[in-house]
DNA sequence: GTTTTTATCATACAATATGTTTGTTATCGA
DNA sequence: TCGATAACAAACATATTGTATGATAAAAAC
């Protein structure tokens, strides 16, 4: 890839980067990030289509952080279970700007979703211990649903919490 | 209240439901919802501060139906929380258009934060029997947003489970 | 090193949205 | 009937969006 598109992509995703750590995502204007990234109008629409594929790139960019490689090779029984989450929400609490102000903004359901699917990916190898007298997507879609609505409300609290302890709390509470 | 002041407030009411239905909140702007409620653009402004709290009171709306009277005065034991959620869930279905409408568009997000307040002030005579070694708001939150996903999920397979079931299923993974 | 390609720039554009204001008209409640 | 007032129509300044133009710079190809 040229230089110079890199150069430009990167400048926008810092710029909105640091825009969303300070304003909520609905509030950002496009002409907002191009004057943070000193970037011309047309060279940001050559790389993105819209301000929420601009969006999706970002989480895009986190997530290949947290949920590739290590955090999906833990072992498969119950302690591995708490021991993951507790990785992945270190993993999470290390980009703690950008994932606060995601969740926190209005469209943080576009983020929370997939959020959400990377959860469901992770519990998949669990799904042996679930009750049988309850639906096995539906359980899966509330265990990793419910993985999410922890850590919303652990951003939303500034993530005093240490994520061990969350990751405890979580597993607890599922009875996992 | 005025009656030209009800029929202008229902008349926008009813449009954004429709609106809504089709497309995201952020999506919709005011002028749409102007043409859709053949309604003058000052007096919008005369009715709702915001687009916000136009969403406001239509939750407010929706909820009033529901989580009024009867589903709040269930007892307090660990029966009653399954017979109570059977019966919003009930409530809910009956309202099964706006309600399903809500939770699978786009705009679903806002709708289930307010859903997950309701639940929450639901469970709220049940923090007792929370266990000790868990944050109580914290557990608050989780169960709240745990139901409102039961709700998300069940909305979004068209409500087929019966509303017993569903309940039964929830109580039965949350172990309450 | 020269040439070709192309990403970026600067600028402008039409289209649309917002929130406010003005004066007029129609409707309501007393 | 009559005063109060909600709704209307129209216009306004301002902001945002997405697209298009030709010029300029930097990369890649030769």
């Amino acid at each position: 890839m040229d230089r110079r598109q890199t150069k430009s992509r990167q400048a926008i995703l810092l710029a909105f980067r640091e825009l969303l750590s300070k304003k909520r995502f609905e509030k950002i204007s496009v002409q907002e990030i191009l004057a943070a990234s000193n970037v011309c109008r047309s060279t940001f629409y050559a790389h993105f289509e819209t301000k929420d594929s601009l969006l999706d790139a970002l989480c895009g960019e986190i997530f290949d952080h947290i949920f590739t490689g290590e955090a999906c090779d833990y072992p498969k029984s119950a302690d591995g279970l708490e021991a993951m989450l507790t990785h992945v929400l270190f993993h999470l609490k290390h980009e703690r700007q950008d994932v606060t102000a995601l969740l926190a903004s209005e469209s943080g359901e576009l983020f929370a979703a997939r959020l959400s699917g990377q959860f469901e990916r992770l519990l998949l190898p669990y799904r042996d211990s679930l009750p049988m007298d309850v639906s096995e997507p539906f359980a899966l879609h509330f265990f990793s649903s419910a993985c999410t609505e922890a850590v919303r409300w652990w951003a939303k609290e500034g993530m005093q919490t240490e994520p061990e302890v969350l990751a405890h709390w979580v597993v607890r509470l599922l009875h996992l």
